[in-house]
DNA sequence: TCTGGGGTCCTAGGACCC
DNA sequence: TCTGGGGTCCTAGGACCC
């Protein structure tokens, strides 16, 4: 691992209701709550001001509103954040090439390829340090500068280090963690100040005794292995020996393209259930063909009215961003599912991602073979029936 | 007060192939 | 007849993150 803290993970404070404030002045100081604002609406978002009063983020907007009667409730203007984001990762790349954003208001930024890489390169620990905390502080600076905005910043020799140094920083503030030190600060944090570390991990780990991090450094490799799985226990063990080599990645594809609706009211009739999965699927297409992408694999959602949650999915025998063909194949899936009762969110995702492709060849297949479905005489089963859980998948890779 | 929307990664079983 | 073993693909679900 490096000897200088050169990697950054940077975090802007609050980000969408930091937004609304600095664009609304009279906003400014007072409690403001981003989120959904309908009756089955979350908090995405809440000032600092709002989180006095215990609102927090993924809480019902309901229960927002009782805690925090006064705030301002916003809906997101997600035009505006990303404006502001593309803004602060613009600030970013000035530093370094290698940028990896996580989301619209999070990125990690390894300095060591930027401009002053062959300096920090160079440099004792105690002066890589210094210089470190120079250029951090310049960018916060900077990003003030440019958008009114608030960042933290954690600077350590690895990503897992950043971000928990990031964490400590908050609110509109910069900690640098010691190369060398790593052990002894994760050594009293619970287990969950580790990323990827979750409610349900967390149990698990109680279960066993194991509360704090140097509880996990302790237990050893073949317990949490033991305990959460080959990866997943590997992972945390690493972790907890403050282990992490993972380098700073720039430009992820995405891997999967998705659209859900939530309704104000379940929807129990199927005729509008399909009409709304083909809305689903003409947005979701949408979206992938700005991405210049195409998709294999049709996912549907569908989360019912007690809350459980089910997918279906469908490989096709090539990729499409054809709104009929993923829409169709959505509705089929559809039809698999037990909606008695009511389902109270929708959704329709595309995976196994590729690049555009021009003819889209496969789209045509796909609507080839609906329509000699539908000239065949009826009462004729097509090949042979599908169970209702278990959509043909090999027969469909074997013509291809 | 019931619980958003957009993602990622992992696991596990069955099909299929050699 | 009591029956391999590995690799890959597909599907479903779960945990987690912002």
């Amino acid at each position: 691992m490096r000897s200088v803290p050169s990697i950054i993970h940077l975090d802007m404070d609050a980000f969408f209701a930091a937004v609304e404030q600095a664009s609304k002045p009279s906003l400014r100081g007072k409690p403001v709550i981003v989120g959904g604002l309908g009756g089955r609406g979350v908090v995405s978002t809440a000032s600092y001001e709002a989180r006095k009063f215990g609102v927090h983020s993924a809480m019902p907007m309901a229960q927002a509103r009782r805690l925090c009667p006064n705030a301002a409730f916003l809906t997101g203007r997600f035009e505006a954040y990303r404006a502001n984001s593309e803004i602060v990762m613009a600030l970013l790349r000035e530093r370094s090439p290698l940028v990896e954003p996580l989301s619209l208001d999070e990125a990690f930024v390894d300095l060591e390829a930027g401009p002053y890489g062959p300096a920090l390169a160079g440099a004792t620990p105690a002066e890589g340090a210094q210089l470190v905390l120079a250029l951090a502080e310049d960018l916060r600076a900077d990003i003030v500068a440019h958008t009114g905005l608030t960042a933290s910043v954690g600077a350590a020799a690895s990503k897992l280090m950043a971000k928990i140094a990031s964490e400590q920083a908050k609110p509109d503030g910069l900690v640098l963690i010691e190369p060398g030190s790593e052990r002894a600060v994760l050594a009293p944090m619970p287990v969950r100040a580790l990323p990827g570390i979750g409610p349900a991990t967390e149990q698990a780990l109680r279960r066993a005794g194991l509360t704090t991090v140097a509880d996990l450094a302790d237990a050893g490799f073949e317990e949490l292995v033991a305990l959460l799985g080959k990866a997943h226990g590997a992972g945390v063990f690493q972790m907890a020996l403050g282990w992490d080599e993972r380098p700073v990645v720039p430009d992820r594809d995405a891997k999967s393209v998705s659209v859900e609706d939530t309704f104000e009211v379940d929807l129990a009739d199927r005729d509008r259930i399909l009409r709304e999965i083909d809305h689903l699927a003409a947005r979701c297409v949408r979206r992938l063909r700005a991405a210049g992408r195409s998709g294999r694999t049709v996912v549907l959602k569908v989360r019912r009215f007690d809350f459980s949650t089910l997918t279906r999915s469908e490989t096709l025998r090539g990729p499409t961003d054809d709104p009929e063909v993923i829409g169709a194949t959505a509705r089929r899936l559809a039809m698999q599912v037990d909606v008695t009762g009511g389902v109270r969110l929708l959704g329709v995702g595309v995976a196994q991602l590729a690049d555009y492709t021009q003819e889209d060849l496969f789209a045509q297949l796909e609507r080839e073979e609906r329509g000699r479905f539908r000239r065949r005489p009826s009462g004729r089963p097509r090949k042979r029936p599908r169970p209702p859980d278990r959509p043909s998948a090999a027969g469909g890779r074997a013509r291809t």
